[in-house]
RNA sequence: GGGUACUUAGCUCAGCUGGUAGAGCGUCGCCCUUACAAGGCGAAUGUCGGGGGUUCGAGCCCCUCAGUACCCACCA
């Protein structure tokens, strides 16, 4: 069947993919003779759509595993997704916000049918975008609901798992349950990690307030800047070296608007030198304080308590409980536990400008100035935290994360690049307990159950926390704990539970540890520490051997990808192409501010004027590949994408030009290499020489994960070399050749072009599974029945031992001298399309063998052999080496003699840059010899070669 | 404050354990030559961020300065 005259990868894409999968070629052989290669999918979310970072990372993992499957090995790409707690929760918010709903109108259980049928309808969108990139992943592996998109950290399995984990780790005293200060966001209600918090620096403001003391003798001046959050203060620090104050420590100050006083205490966390000197102590709305009230509850019996509601205004009245700490009656009225009743309801944010605004009426506020400070927000909400005193389940995480950072250490766990393991090093050097609760409904619900007295019974299901609670001697009603675990708690633990645990399964033995993990810097903490510390806890294994950290990926300018900003890119937008009007709309629609909508339509027009051409699958995947190098960034240039789509198109068309001339003609498909009826050519010879160096390049890329050089060096291959050299050396030997030599021609070029199908395969697969159908069964290496698939064939191996020297040089003395002579006819602008003869002197014999092949590439009438001397003639010459070759055209003598002396300036430069080196004596002494040799050997070239053209200058004069 | 990475051609980036500066895209010529104009052939372009050091020799190693990006912590 012929081939269209190019390349469409609409046509192929679809139709391959659906084949693969439907013949199970996906899925593991189920070999365990055969060495296991298994990666796991960072579990996209649920609800989301495939971007830009997807698709790149996919792809590398896609390319990974294909190349190991075809290498033999029993490969395993666990396909699942995540039920992302707080994203999802997020979204059917949304949803019911524009019915005017809120989650509390339904109810816990309504709501969470509804996030299902959210997940049901929405669910499937990544999955098919996936596939629509190429990804081989085995898809119905660790499916539970039978929707082949793997698994679902939600469905019915996996949540057991994450049952079996908590009950475990709380049996073990590495899950507790206690009253802590956590980052809170109001706006969501509920608790965030450390991790889950960024700060930015803004804008704000500092103000001084003086606390008059107790005795009337004057004021303290504190400064802070959150005036709100003296309401619960308990004391005033000082550092206790402080000369200027130290006569203070241990008297007590008003505390302005409420009536109430408290001590001065001592602390080395104060710097004099900072501020003011004095530090006001709110321990149930700051960290550092926090750490204060701790070292002084039980000397200075200071209480504690938080001052906000769990939305983040003021509370009617403290709850001294939250003190955890025994007060008397008498010490509660003396601590600042009475909210003066202006303040009482009001927003965080409100109340501040309120008690500003009323220290400054009583001349409390001693100044307001600009101040730069790091605020920190909620990463999901944007909303500022709020630290909180609140019930929160936290991981030990001490001994776990020693074990993780051994593992590291010891190499069982390895970081591409390697730099990365320092970033993971140092989080876990410093971690802090993993508050893993959240106040959200959509997630894994705490498997905790409490009798009436709030008993904790922590049990694998109820009726297992029942007969808990019925040996404790308690038999009445149990309430389930409403909060539900970090999103990140049942990722972490991915790599064992989706192959079975807590059952001894035949999968957790062959594929874990996996191979490698495929993920971005960003997660390192919340993810792959997680992942490396829970598998070796319960399954003493690493997840995995090798972690390969991708770039981030950014626009063609470095920018980060914003959807605000319009330089978000579609994956399928440039697999299947969109006009103008089609992303102007989808990129605006559903747009929250107008003003964005102005700069993206900017964007869009500056980038996009003409939409984006359909560059296909492929072209996306080698694009992401050549861009992969170790670099953090990864700038994603629409120009390379064409390229790499014209990269596709000129394998396209040199297959249609190998079929044309091998199909039905005899190629020498059942001969032995040896043959008599094939002859070789020292060309025929170079390109299989340079195919097993290409294959070993490749192989090198993959296993250092330069995916980047893998892919540079079939481009090379392909393009550079098979392409612009081989195939048009062909020509010549098809035309000219014997019938032994024709033979051995057309059986090269389908033999080498059927090897780089398979060596580009796991980088582009949809194109070369098209072509190698068309290709293999001429090499017999398929029937041509498309009952086979080129995934499944063997992937190509360098062998050495048919790199052949001497036809490589060969090819590069016919390189030279073509170069020579298209360089020549540039020089003298000799139109393309004028066939001008050629005189050339050097060995006759040598020349004799070269002289067809480069008549025909470089477009000569007629080549012309001479010993010794060219004729006189003011033509023009170019030199190679000892070689000389001349032009037959009239030329303009004066611009020839120029453009010699130039190229004889140029040699004598370097002439002279080779002499002061050897002249050296260290460089001969201490250079290694080969180093030397070399430099003897450039020098003695560039003699020959200036002597040569000296003469010819000369012939001129 | 601590850390990591980066600075090479107009743009985006390679450059292996130090040994003659590279690619893609873009630019400029000339060509619709029967695989490919999504193509062919040719050309131009770099004091490798600045300075210093080690070395026979530095884009690469060391020091220093400057700039960029990101991560962690955080002073009220």
């Amino acid at each position: 069947m012929e081939l269209d005259k190019s390349f469409e990868p609409h046509a192929i894409e679809s139709r391959w993919y659906s084949l693969w999968e439907s013949r199970g070629y996906f899925k593991h052989s189920g070999d365990t003779t055969r060495p296991a290669y298994s990666i796991q999918l960072p579990p996209p979310n649920v609800t989301g759509t495939l971007h830009m970072g997807h698709a790149f990372q996919q792809t590398l993992m896609d390319a990974l595993i294909r190349y190991h499957r075809m290498r033999g090995f029993n490969t395993n790409w666990v396909m699942g997704s995540d039920h992302a707690g707080i994203a999802t929760q997020i979204v059917v918010e949304r949803q019911l916000e524009a019915e005017g709903k809120k989650r509390h109108d339904l109810g816990r259980e309504k709501f969470i049918e509804r996030v299902w049928e959210w997940k049901q309808q929405s669910g499937s969108t990544i999955t098919r975008q996936m596939r629509r990139l190429g990804t081989s992943g085995n898809w119905t592996f660790a499916d539970t609901d039978g929707q082949a998109s793997g698994y679902f950290t939600m469905d019915a399995k996996m949540s057991q798992a994450v049952g079996e984990v908590f009950v475990r780790l709380h049996e073990q005293g590495l899950i507790y349950r206690g009253k802590r200060l956590v980052n809170w966001d109001p706006v969501l209600g509920t608790a965030v990690s450390d991790i889950e918090v960024d700060s930015e620096e803004e804008d704000g403001k500092i103000w001084e307030i003086r606390y008059p003391l107790e005795d009337g003798t004057g004021g303290v001046v504190v400064a802070t800047t959150r005036p709100e959050t003296m309401l619960g203060d308990v004391a005033i620090a000082v550092n206790p070296n402080d000369d200027r104050y130290k006569h203070l420590i241990g008297t007590r100050v008003a505390l302005p608007l409420t009536g109430q006083t408290i001590p001065i205490i001592a602390d080395d966390y104060v710097d004099p030198e900072f501020g003011t000197g004095f530090v006001k102590i709110t321990p149930a709305h700051d960290f550092n304080d926090y750490q204060v009230w701790l070292r002084h509850k039980d000397t200075e019996r200071l209480p504690l308590f938080s001052i906000f509601t769990l939305e983040g205004t003021v509370k009617e009245i403290v709850d001294l409980s939250d003190s955890a700490f025994d007060l008397s009656q008498d010490e509660m009225t003396q601590v600042g536990m009475i909210i003066p009743e202006a303040y009482r309801g009001l927003d965080r944010f409100e109340a501040r400008k309120r008690i500003v605004a009323d220290l400054q009426t009583q001349g409390l506020l001693v100044s307001e100035k600009p101040h730069k400070l790091k605020v920190p927000r909620s990463s999901r909400t944007g909303t500022i935290v709020e630290p909180m005193l609140t019930d929160q389940w936290f991981v030990k995480m001490d001994r776990m994360a020693e074990r993780g950072l051994e593992a590291v250490a010891k190499g069982d766990v390895k970081f591409h690049p390697e730099h990365w393991a320092t970033t993971y090093n140092q989080w876990l050097e410093n971690i802090q307990d993993w508050c893993i609760s959240r106040q959200l409904w959509w997630g894994h619900q705490i498997p905790c159950w409490y009798d009436e007295s709030g008993r904790p019974y922590v049990a694998r299901d109820e009726a297992e926390a029942k007969a808990k609670a019925a040996a404790n001697g308690y038999t009445g009603a149990l309430i389930r704990d409403p909060d539900v675990l970090d999103t990140w708690f049942s990722s972490a633990l991915v790599p064992f539970t989706t192959l079975g645990w807590p059952e001894k399964t035949k999968e957790l033995e062959t594929f874990l540890p996996s191979s490698v993990l495929v993920t971005g810097f960003d997660i390192i903490f919340f993810w792959v520490a997680r992942m490396i510390m829970m598998t070796l806890h319960f399954t003493d294994k690493v997840p995995f051997h090798d972690v390969y950290i991708n770039a981030l990926v950014r626009d063609a300018e470095g920018q980060k990808m914003s959807k605000s900003k319009g330089n978000t890119m579609d994956p399928l937008d440039l697999i299947d192409g969109i006009s103008l009007d089609a992303l102007l709309q989808k990129s605006t629609v559903g747009l929250l501010k107008a003003d964005h909508k102005a700069k993206i339509e900017k964007y869009i027009r500056a980038h996009y004027s003409n939409g984006i051409p359909s560059f296909g699958a492929d072209a996306l995947r080698f694009t992401f590949a050549s861009l992969a190098t170790f670099a953090r960034t990864l700038n994603f240039d629409l120009s390379r994408c064409e390229g790499y789509r014209n990269f596709c198109n000129k394998l396209w068309n040199a297959t249609r030009f190998v079929l044309m001339n091998t199909e039905g003609k005899d190629c020498g498909l059942g001969l032995d290499e040896k043959d008599s009826s094939l002859h070789f050519s020292p060309a025929d010879r170079w390109i299989i020489s340079l195919l097993q160096r290409t294959e070993a390049e490749v192989e090198k890329g993959f296993a250092e994960y330069r995916f980047d050089n893998t892919a540079t060096a079939i481009y090379k291959f392909v393009w550079d070399e098979y392409c612009d050299w081989y195939v048009e050396i062909a020509k010549v030997q098809m035309q000219n050749g014997t019938e032994a030599e024709q033979r051995a021609t057309r059986r090269t070029l389908l033999r080498v072009l059927e090897t780089v199908l398979r060596l580009a395969h796991p980088i582009i697969p949809f194109i070369t599974e098209e072509l190698w159908q068309k290709v293999a069964p001429l090499v017999g290496h398929a029937k041509g029945d498309g009952s086979e698939t080129i995934m499944l064939q063997p992937y190509p191996q360098s062998q050495p031992e048919k790199i052949d020297a001497a036809a490589e040089a060969w090819i590069g003395e016919l390189k030279a001298l073509t170069d020579a002579v298209r360089n020549l006819r540039g020089e003298m602008s000799v139109s393309p399309a004028q066939r001008v003869p050629l005189v050339i002197s050097g060995n006759k014999e040598n020349l004799a063998q070269l002289a067809g092949y480069l008549k025909v590439l470089g477009k000569l009438s007629e080549v012309e052999i001479v010993e010794g001397e060219l004729p006189s003639a003011n033509a023009p010459v170019a030199v190679v080496g000892s070689m000389q070759l001349m032009l037959k055209i009239e030329i303009d003598v004066v611009a020839e003699k120029e453009r010699l002396l130039k190229e004889i300036t140029r040699l004598e430069t370097e002439i002279a840059k080779a002499n002061a080196k050897l002249g050296n004596a260290g460089f001969v002494e201490r250079a290694p010899p080969q180093v030397v040799a070399q430099e003897r050997e450039r020098l003695n070239n560039f003699g020959a070669t200036l002597e040569n053209l000296k003469s010819q200058y000369a012939r001129y004069s």
